[in-house]
DNA sequence: CATGAATGAGTCTTCATTCAT
DNA sequence: CATGAATGAAGACTCATTCAT
């Protein structure tokens, strides 16, 4: 629909592009979004020269690093909508597979500064945006088969995705950790119960709000 | 009971310790633990040397406010298991209050810098042991009071606790939305119901553990 | 022949790097060698970074223009061996010149600092080998023409020659002194007569065994 | 004959003066006269605030060990004058006792930076002239007594003073090696022989021009 | 007076970015 | 168009010196 710059580029330049942000989304996992571009270049095996004509500076780099996962993300999300039986499951897979996502997501969530660039990202926003709907579509037929509790919306499940993109700290064995916790979470999220939430039923629309509050830094930032 | 280094200190020495180790938490939560250490003293009233007198270099400094900061969590935890009337109340008060805790914690997680440095401090890993000690106890209870899941363990309630102590990227209303997850993954804990887990129920520990394998980068790094 | 990081350079990248030795050399003479890296790199007419790129800290540096008048001393001995008529007279030629080279070369021998780092570097310690060689064969070929004391060793030129590299304290007229103190030693090196020399004569070895020792501080380091 | 600072004194004041050269000879020898200012104090068992009252600055200490040093060597060259039976021994001693004070006095040789305070410094003068004073009555009597050529003056003397005064680069055994050394210097010294020397006769007073030149750098220095 | 805390200027070193080859 | 060399600004850290306790 718009990935301009993923188009037209001679297949070298294309295959450029692509090593580099693999590289980058390695690097930025493992060091954070600072490693040096050089070391970038490096591991995508071109010199830096390159890696500058194809992203400009630092930030455009993350920013595409960062499309191209929500991109992942949103793929996903359809296929799991599309081939489940059922919402709760469409459901469960989502949250699972999300979780499977952490390794390459999280790389832009970590730092204060990926997360101001990523804020003021326009396509950034539309890949969450068009990831919030197929959740919604998900959400929204899981509480009328329900199997969802119906005090909750979009956007608590979406809360809860991105708490489980997160590593843990000193933990050993964090993927079973994990396991565990999502399942609790499910457990939290079914039909079958129901503590008094505090306000209401968050929307996909409520968390898309956060766009138009543009340019700021994160809340706590000086 | 407290650290040496806080002890025998003159009078103005100790304060400027205190207003460095309190610049360096907030910016630290602002900007990542990468700041200029200049801006932290300049924030602190002191200059750079007076910062490096007190901590050798950014890694002390990193350490000292986490610790810092995990004795307040420790202090909060022990205060609700004795205060509260349930252990499930004070497991409730636990979550909720870590939670408020997470603007200073958080920054000690954000860079795979700090996760390591910390990961190897000793007096980081006593803090982090005393806190799930006292988990512990209260976990234990409430499973003996009937109101907690006996399938879980106090690992698994650590892991959830961790999660709630992150940033929602992007969200308005972030306090809401962490109250409202919050809830959920309460529900999602007590005892009326249950869904079965995979693996056993992660004892305390289960994450103490870690301890043995120092000196290793967190998974993912290179 | 030639160290390998001399060759394989762009032809500006090396010209750069010929230019940084020159003014490293000189300012190491004239200063010392912890004269400011900018400095050296401003005399030598590039920016700091470009230094780096070359040597990634002063150690290298250190280092690097050591081997570089090492490297001429060499050159100067085998021309002496080579060119001149009578052992004696490339004796005499070596003292002489060795003392010409003395402004290139006392700057490594000056601080405690080049000290350790020229006594623990290998390729150093191969051109000193090389030059106690040309030295040794040199003694010998005039022990047999019997106009060089045979109750000395080649070790025992080598320390002579070091002394003569060194800058005399406040004496004006520096280089006649020197010429002067130069021929009072050769006469005591003469064949023609003979006080008893305390110990053994001092073999080429003998100063090699110095490198069985790395790493070791210079004597009279606490 | 001078030493005012010396004098008046509270006895603690004395001793804290007396211990801050100790330990400023000690590491200026071991480590250059560029240590910090603050280990020399540790070492001395003082405070900096202490070594500051006594020396308002590094130059001022510097001076203080020179001169110091200077003075032993004087105290030793009468001494050998005094009880030595002929002029040849009192200058065979002199040039193997200032061997053994060398460690004391290289320190002062080393650095481009302590050359250029001593060469200014009129008391470090004052003992320099002394000692060439001293010297020269030892060179004329045992040229008198037909010990030693008399093609060479007292500053040619104390040239080879000054060289037998340094250390030998990465040497074994240092103290034989310029044992030897000293001797084949006092052969080339002896009245035996005669190779013609280049000039004149360097006298005393040659090298006490010096001090005509003051605030002049060390040559090579840019 | 002694002490050691505070200050800040001075260096080293790194890295984003530009540009010649 | 790719490369990697050059640049210089920015930040870490050290240490001489001053000054409060």
């Amino acid at each position: 629909m718009t990935a301009d710059p993923e188009t037209k580029l001679r297949a070298d330049a294309r295959r450029n592009r692509d090593q580099i942000i693999a590289a980058a989304k390695e690097m930025f996992a493992a060091q954070g979004p600072d490693v040096p571009m050089e070391e970038i270049a490096r591991r995508a095996g071109v010199g830096v020269g390159t890696l500058y004509r194809r992203f400009p500076d630092r930030e455009a780099l993350i920013r595409a690093v960062a499309q191209h996962n929500f991109a992942l993300v949103l793929e996903e999300a359809r296929a799991a909508a599309r081939e489940e039986p059922s919402a709760w499951q469409a459901l469960v897979r989502l949250l699972r597979q999300s979780r499977e996502l952490r390794l390459s997501v999280q790389l832009a969530l970590v730092s204060p500064l990926a997360w101001t660039i990523l804020r003021n990202d326009a396509k950034t926003q539309e890949f969450r945006d068009a990831i919030l709907d197929v959740l919604d579509g998900i959400v929204r037929t899981a509480q009328q088969d329900g199997t969802l509790r119906t005090d909750i919306g979009t956007g608590d499940v979406a809360v809860l995705v991105s708490l489980l993109l997160r590593r843990i700290p000193f933990a050993p064995d964090e993927d079973l950790l994990l396991d565990r916790a999502l399942t609790l979470i499910l457990d939290g999220l079914s039909a079958r119960q129901g503590s008094p939430l505090p306000g209401a039923p968050t929307s996909a629309f409520d968390l898309m709000r956060a766009k138009h509050s543009r340019k700021e830094a994160p809340p706590g930032c000086a």
